[in-house]
RNA sequence: GCGAAUAUGGUGAAGUGGUUAACACACCAGUUUGUGGCACUGGCAUGCGUGGGUUCGAUCCCCACUAUUCGCC
């Protein structure tokens, strides 16, 4: 059966929505985090690992595995799932991203059929379409698998926005056409940049095209905060009440306070397991960076209010050490806080939904996350 | 006891009679938002073993001392 998206509340004083996912995997609630694991792994982390933090949907990447191991292999050891050993849904991003951080010259690499990008592993020349996107993704087995689009930088003129706007619609729905799939989504999603207009336009025409839910893109890509508000604003309003809303990329703790206050489902980021590789820790009182001296007699947990296993059994001493000796278990140790963190905040952020006090939830915590500033 | 060589930051080490003593590692701090798996950006010797001398000026030249290493007795 294909996943489905059931809105049971909307918060009283914002546009924040409480809900659930139904899926083959069981029920998900809404607002809800994702972890990325790009190569069918979230890194450092086993599926066991994923289900005590209590992940729902994960990202697994196109791109990435369309050149490793190969679609055709995934599909051979029975899809994702399967290949992975995660009984939870996934969702594939489509390589869209990709045309942003590897196409070198947007002009010419970005062509009406396709992009020509090359491979980073190896540096072969590379040519990725919205239906092999597909195509790929159908071989994969995701839950949700997403449009191809442009994910064009920031900033970008309003003049190069409108024309990849119309071409990312055009993807749309070539990709539509060719994704015939009776258990997988196919999400839509809603570019334009910071210009009004187009995100109003892309997001109307996306949603004509009937899609099983609809993300935005083109944020947190070098833009300021107020202004990936605004994105979001402008995108929001123009998408349907029944499906599910996506925004890509987003997962600093305060963009997921802001996001979910304006109407977002769900999330993804590489935050949480990135900083975690690179020795840092959310925490109620900030980001903390586990390299700092003043952790080195640290013995107590990353943070108080957690329920992780990081947190019920290791002290940032320890953490630091392993850390700073470069020792693989610290990277993954962080990477589990870090996505339960995540995840519990989200936890938290239903709660104060179901009881309509987001707003003083928000107000709640960003002072004790600003703290560590004063 | 005699002879020789060397003495530069936490470490390994470049270097020059004259503005800010190279580089690397370590260390310290910051960054990271649809992941190019250990990254990126900064900071870090008011000082060149100690004391004296030569010189307008010495980390660099000279002398003594001290330490280390090697060789000889």
């Amino acid at each position: 059966m294909k996943l489905t998206y059931e809105k049971l509340k909307n918060e009283k004083d914002t546009l924040a929505r409480y809900g659930i996912i139904h899926t083959d995997y069981g029920d998900y609630e809404t607002p809800m985090f994702m972890p990325v694991g790009t190569k069918a792994t979230v890194k450092m982390l086993d599926p066991k690992e994923l289900y005590d933090v209590h992940a729902g949907i994960i990202l697994a990447n196109t791109y990435h595995l369309w050149l490793r191991p190969g679609e055709d292999l995934v599909k051979k050891a029975g899809g994702l799932h399967q290949f992975m050993n995660y009984d939870g849904p996934i969702l594939t991003d489509s390589g869209g991203f990709q045309v942003f951080s590897l196409a070198k010259n947007k002009e010419k690499d970005i062509t009406e059929d396709g992009v020509h990008f090359k491979s980073h592993i190896d540096g072969a020349k590379l040519f990725l379409t919205p239906e092999k996107s597909i195509e790929i993704q159908n071989k994969l087995d995701s839950d949700i698998a997403m449009s191809f689009d442009e994910c064009p930088p920031y900033p970008v003129s309003y003049d190069y926005m409108k024309k990849s706007v119309e071409r990312t619609l055009r993807w749309a729905k070539r990709g539509k056409e060719v994704h015939q799939n009776d258990h997988q989504c196919l999400f839509g999603i809603v570019q334009g940049g910071e210009f009004e207009d187009l995100r109003k336009w892309s997001a109307i025409e996306t949603v004509k095209l009937n899609f099983d839910g609809y993300s935005i893109g083109g944020t947190s890509v070098g833009e300021d905060k107020i202004t990936m508000y605004k994105m979001i604003d402008y995108s929001v309003k123009y998408l349907p009440d029944d499906k599910l809303r996506y925004l890509m990329g987003v997962g600093d703790p305060l963009d997921l306070l802001e996001g979910v206050i304006r109407g977002i489902d769900i999330f993804d980021c590489v935050l949480p397991t990135r900083i975690a590789r690179h020795g840092q820790a959310f925490t109620r009182h900030g980001k903390i960076n586990l390299h700092n001296l003043k952790f080195k007699e640290d013995f107590t947990p990353l943070d108080d209010h957690c329920d992780c296993d990081t947190c019920k059994n290791y002290t940032k001493a320890y953490i630091r050490h392993l850390i700073t000796s470069d020792e693989g278990l610290g990277g993954r140790l962080l990477s589990i806080h870090n996505i339960r963190f995540l995840i519990q905040m989200m936890e938290e952020i239903r709660q104060a939904i179901k009881e309509d006090r987001l707003l003083s939830y928000k107000d709640e915590f960003i002072k004790n996350y600003e703290q560590k500033n004063k």
